[in-house]
DNA sequence: GTTATATTCAACCAACGAGTTGACTACGGA
DNA sequence: TCCGTAGTCAACTCGTTGGTTGAATATAAC
């Protein structure tokens, strides 16, 4: 436990199950039974699920009476797309200026002498 | 195996060392002994992690002489991006929506009698 | 043909994750 | 006060995962 916090949210939303929950508590806040009931599982289990979401950061529980409504936490999200956008632009960037080079170089698609050094160009 | 693509991407990025291996990815193609070099494991297990992101569709694997250099893909990234700005707009929207119920009808604080049915409205 | 290099495959192990059952706590209501 | 409902905690099982070592494959270099 206590993984950083990008591992956290990624493996939490790593099982269907808990991106189906997710996308449930995305309509409104649920209690646990009300996350449970389309699920073959136990109460139990999905009690775990949630302490999962939790631990990410994706949901919090409140307190009323005894039921414990879940509320779905959307700020986390940023930090994954933050992630995840910074290297698909990178990816593309590199792409492009690829792109450039094979096209003002041509010969470099010819097997060059030094692929040890791989393609950082 | 064969799970979902969506929880095959999201657990191939939940492991930090497989996300350095993106970012180190996003900045050119590499080997897989160029990306075990940063690392205290072996060889193989660099392999494995590549399998895993192979297999979630996030990196292709080329063949050059002995060597397997391993390229990006940024495509997949789409499919996580979808679906968490999918939910965490609609999570956005329902609480913009709540707000406004708060605005007209101040009163809608109180102890509901019907709390089971949650907060669907 | 033999040797060195790059990578994968196979078998194994420890740790973890998702599920279970059973016992427990916390309320609300009769 | 006792019962029913909502939820969690603890202990256990079982499959998966990340790591290891050792052998195998593929290719280049000698």
């Amino acid at each position: 436990m206590a993984a950083d916090p990008l591992s956290l949210v990624f493996s939490a939303l790593a099982d269907p199950t808990r991106r189906d929950m997710v996308a449930r508590l995305a309509v409104g806040d649920a209690t646990v039974n009300e996350l449970a009931a389309p699920y073959h599982v136990t109460v139990q289990a999905v009690s775990k699920h949630l302490k999962v979401l939790e631990d990410a950061g994706l949901v919090s529980r409140s307190r009323e009476a005894q039921r414990r409504p879940v509320h779905l936490e959307a700020k986390v999200f940023d930090l994954m797309t933050k992630w995840i956008e910074r290297y698909r632009r990178q990816a593309e960037e590199r792409y492009r200026r690829l792109d450039d080079l094979l096209r003002t170089m041509p010969e470099a698609i010819e097997p060059t002498p030094t692929p040890k050094t791989g393609a950082q160009t």
